[in-house]
DNA sequence: CGTTTTTGACCAGCGC
DNA sequence: GCGCTGGTCAAAAACG
């Protein structure tokens, strides 16, 4: 791998910890060996990183950036090389198929298994929101088996872009979000979110008198797909059944790498904290006060 | 006005 | 070949 991924290591840093490296090619993983776990997943080994050294520590906001800029094999902020999306080897067929398709849009196939590099994150529900990357939502779809649906985003930072970012939640646990990163960005991290204009930033109903422990009314009756939430990871939250304990997990395919992000989530308390981070990247529309309720259940 | 979200429809891969 | 399922498209609405 090497120069084609830079930009997983670029989502994944979003997820504040760890790079799209191969985690099984020994010689390459920039991962020391206490942020590799191992879990069982439906019989499989799944592996994972975690910082279990960081829980309670900062809440700087790129604290776990920061900090996991020793196990970087790049340099951040190496420019990256302007490379087409992972190659879908059927690309070029459909593109054929559909001629008239724009540049800009991924033909549907790219979508399909086993073909394009995957990284997965699993994320606190109120966890890490270091993702600076700017994401535009273009479908959303109950998924078989699911009681939640998964969001689908793309890159919306350049037209070009082909990254994509599947959002939906644990299965298995119902605190936690499962990101699935796919595809290349083809440009140089965003400093700031590029777009603010249309950012459908809700008017958030009154916060109710409750807002304090009870997460529940804090959030708007459960609209079908609620524009309240600016983060795929908050408007999963707002859809969330009440549901624990069920089984299941994401299925790992051989070219996915997991990382496991449940450890990052203590870094979470800077939700609260709603600083000019957060204004800048996330585009909250939470105010102030609910976020610091999140914050309160995140801890 | 430019951008994003929502959502139904469409399409292709996959399993049978 | 067919049906199911997941991923994407695209129009309409909403937002700042």
């Amino acid at each position: 791998m090497g120069d084609d991924n830079w930009d997983l290591y670029a989502v994944v840093r979003g997820c504040s910890a760890g790079t799209a490296v191969d985690v099984d090619d020994p010689l390459f993983s920039p991962f020391p060996p206490f942020l590799l776990q191992e879990r069982d997943v439906g019989g499989e080994k799944e592996r994972a990183f975690g910082f279990p050294e960081l829980v309670g520590t900062s809440s700087y906001p790129y604290g776990l950036h920061e900090l996991c800029k020793p196990f970087y094999a790049m340099d951040l902020h190496q420019e990256p090389p302007l490379i087409p999306a992972v190659g879908d080897p059927r690309q070029s067929q459909r593109q054929s198929r559909q001629p008239q398709r724009p540049v800009s849009q991924a033909p549907r196939s790219a979508r399909r298994k086993n073909q394009q590099k995957k990284v997965v994150c699993q994320v606190a529900a109120h966890g890490v929101r270091s993702d600076l990357w700017a994401w535009r939502k273009y479908g959303q779809k109950p998924i078989k088996g699911s009681p939640y649906p998964r969001s689908y985003y793309r890159c919306s930072t350049s037209k070009g872009c082909q990254a994509r970012k599947q959002v939906e939640q644990s299965r298995a646990d119902p605190g936690m979000l499962l990101i699935t990163y796919t595809a290349e960005h083809n440009h140089p991290m965003p400093t700031i979110r590029n777009s603010l204009a249309g950012s459908t930033r809700p008017k958030l109903p009154p916060p109710t008198s409750a807002d304090g422990d009870n997460r529940d009314q804090l959030l708007p009756p459960s609209p079908p797909s609620s524009p309240l939430a600016d983060s795929v990871e908050d408007e999963l939250l707002l859809r969330r059944p009440p549901r624990q304990g069920e089984e299941a997990e994401e299925e790992e395919e051989e070219d996915t790498l997991f990382l496991g992000m449940d450890t990052v989530a203590v870094s979470s308390g800077y939700i609260g904290e709603k600083s000019g981070f957060e204004d800048q990247f996330w585009r909250s529309p939470w105010p102030p006060s609910f976020n610091a309720a999140a914050a309160d259940m995140a801890i």
